[in-house]
DNA sequence: ATCATATATAGAATAGTTCTAAATTTAGAA
DNA sequence: TTCTAAATTTAGAACTATTCTATATATGAT
């Protein structure tokens, strides 16, 4: 996609979600909605640090947080770290964890069926699954 | 279970699974083993404050981490809450989360059907669950 | 241009946990 | 019984990821 047509395509997605579309909006957008696989915060202020200098971690984190707001990017918190990871894909779909690189990848909630037939008579409202092996 | 009785049980498990019983050992495994329900770090201290004073946040870290290794009790990392959690059912299982509340209820395997059939040759070597929703 | 508001920034603060170095306790050996 | 070496406990410092605070800067409507 051209620079400036995935530039102006970023700006109205942040418009139509009630996100005033400044510089360094815009630049973190470009990143996490088209390229970044489930970045860390520390993984988007290293980008910032190579393509938008100056730009301070407050801001990287302000930003992070209007875009979960704004249901553009998920927060996503698995149990082999303890850094919150970002992901661009925001409908509900399950994680596989690769042991041996670490990389995190997307199963769609259709290739996994869970079926939870609990004793207790409770009310299931979400399910969250993480699959651990070797991807590749 | 009478007191002594349960005392000499604990210090038993604890010389089986290799690890010394020094009193606070001993004290922190008989909360952990028997009656504690997936508490936090910080759940233990409190308890210890009020029921074997002066012991250190250090001692209660470091009996943590020596159980765990001595696998009588398990690491447990959920979503939604930066602490670990330990329990003292170490075979896997899932866990609900209770929304209302905030309380983990243990899942048996058998009680979710978890069915992987993903698209990439991937080989699963575990599987984390989390349900959510009201447990009452 | 002015002004009010929104945004960006640097750095302080916080939460949870781990590390470090020193003090205490323990189990054996003498 | 000491003695001694190793294990354990301890207080507090350090660390990591994140959030907060206060100030500066930018925006954009009048
Ligand atoms: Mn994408
Ligand atoms: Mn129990
Ligand atoms: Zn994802
Ligand atoms: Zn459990």
């Amino acid at each position: 996609m051209k620079s400036s047509a995935e530039q102006a395509a970023i700006e109205k997605r942040l418009k139509a979600a009630g996100v005033r579309p400044t510089a360094q909006r815009i630049a973190l957008a470009r990143f996490l909605l088209n390229g970044a696989d489930h970045p860390t915060a520390e993984d988007v202020k290293k980008w910032a640090d190579e393509n938008f200098p100056k730009m301070s971690l407050a801001t990287v984190y302000n930003t992070l947080a209007l875009l979960v707001r704004a249901k553009l990017i998920k927060e996503v918190k698995l149990p082999h770290t303890s850094r919150v990871i970002y992901d661009d894909r925001v409908s509900a779909h399950y994680h596989f964890l690769d042991e041996k690189s670490g990389k995190i990848y997307d199963v769609d909630p259709s290739e996994v069926e869970v079926k939870p037939r609990l004793k207790k008579n409770a009310s299931v409202r979400g399910v969250e699954v993480l699959l651990r092996g070797r991807w590749g």
